[in-house]
DNA sequence: GTCTTTTGAGCCAATGTTGAACCATTGACC
DNA sequence: GGTCAATGGTTCAACATTGGCTCAAAAGAC
């Protein structure tokens, strides 16, 4: 996202920049792949001599990949290769996907409440009544991708199936899965059971500018849990 | 057709050029089998040396048949490598499309005036000037694709960057270039004109609600006079 | 006071970019 | 057929960028 990085805070030792680069990493906002500033570059970001940032880079050891003439780049983890339609969404940060979802799911939501039909209407009943009782982390996550994604069919619109199948790709990327496990308690974990209830209802009411609403208001709360982890 | 292909972006690296190409062939604006400018040409467009734009085709293996003394040509693609969002798009009806475009693009122009910086308002401010003094369909259409996408280049969320190249993909496809064609007469491309001046204008201005607004209307035109057409 | 870390500086080696020149092939034109 | 411009193929030396490395002095940490 060519940041400008924003370094606020203030670096002092080598185990701080570790400290930092990892963070980086981790929420994807250097991606694997990726290549990192130069070691003069970063030493001039954190304001620290380039032999401290050197260190640094060489403490992260696997992680990085580091080669003369060239640079320093994010080592893919084994595996990554998420086939072709999450390749854009495998590199974007949780800021940036949870900003496109705040965009489209309230009105797809909205479409959703006029024009779904009642097969749509009992699917999205029952999806929602298995991610209630689903048990374990993996299988709430489950349900929840596919209760936004039988919110989406209803719209009719497959274009919009399409991105919400690419988001929920987003899902399985290593950084977003730590992220999401750290993030849901047992109580955060509740009130998106509420949530979620909330808006079928006003699905099934036919409310659009409710379920707009609601949806809206489920997506900043996750966002803003994600992002609380995150810093 | 000898476009000015509007190169705002900076290239420094033979693998930016790489990605630039393999952009514009997936996203049809180099289709299959079509002949690619001589490197020479490329070099100047870039701003980068012939040796440099040399190493980026040569990268590029197979994607590209290269002729002493004719030139470079797309290679046909037989299956689809590498399938994305473009991929989606070009499988879409206009009316899908156009529905998506409403409810994303006035989102991304409301986080466009509020984030663009100086160098932002400038290209899209230069872009603008050239799409309103293009002659004939083909360098309108191209000014108008860049218009858009520039405006999302602002918001600074890469995200939305893809999809607005997704939606540009679909462009290229026979069956809007149809459309399109047949919709634009001079009153509408006039109108047009007025229409993207006055959304550049409350960009400009810091003015997030008055550019949700134009640009919703916008598009709302844009659909109407196309499926019209169309049915 | 001793030990570790950080600093600043310099130099080296690997890689990439540049600009230029020249060659080989193709196709259009006479 | 001959000529010529256009185009990709090749090579080369100079320069720029970048990580690898060393070392002595300064700054903290105990």
């Amino acid at each position: 996202m060519a940041l400008p990085q924003a370094t606020n805070t203030r670096f002092q030792t080598a185990e701080d920049v570790v400290g930092d680069i990892q963070r980086r990493i981790e929420n994807g906002e250097w991606p694997e792949g990726h290549r990192l500033p130069p070691e003069r570059e970063l030493a001039a970001l954190y304001g620290l001599a380039r032999n401290t940032v050197r260190s640094a880079l060489n403490r992260m050891g696997t992680d990085l990949i580091r080669v003369v003439g060239r640079g320093t780049y994010v080592k893919a983890r084994n595996g990554g290769s998420v086939p072709g339609l999450g390749r854009h969404m495998k590199d974007a940060s949780p800021a940036e996907v949870m900003e496109v979802r705040l965009i489209i799911e309230p009105q797809a939501a909205a479409l959703a409440a006029h024009r779904a039909n009642s097969d749509d209407l009992a699917e999205i009943t029952e999806i929602l009544r298995r991610s209630i009782a689903a048990k374990g982390f993996a299988e709430f996550e489950h349900y929840d991708a596919a209760l936004h994604l039988a919110v989406f069919r209803a719209t009719k619109n497959q274009l919009l199936v399409d991105y919400c199948e690419a988001i929920n790709s987003a899902r399985h990327q290593p950084h977003w899965h730590r992220l999401k496990q750290k993030s849901l308690t047992d109580g955060l974990r509740s009130q998106y059971d509420r949530e979620h209830s909330a808006l079928v209802d006003a699905i099934k009411q036919r409310d659009a500018e409710k379920a707009r609403r609601l949806i809206h208001q489920h997506l900043t709360h996750v966002r803003d849990h994600l992002l609380a982890i995150d810093a």
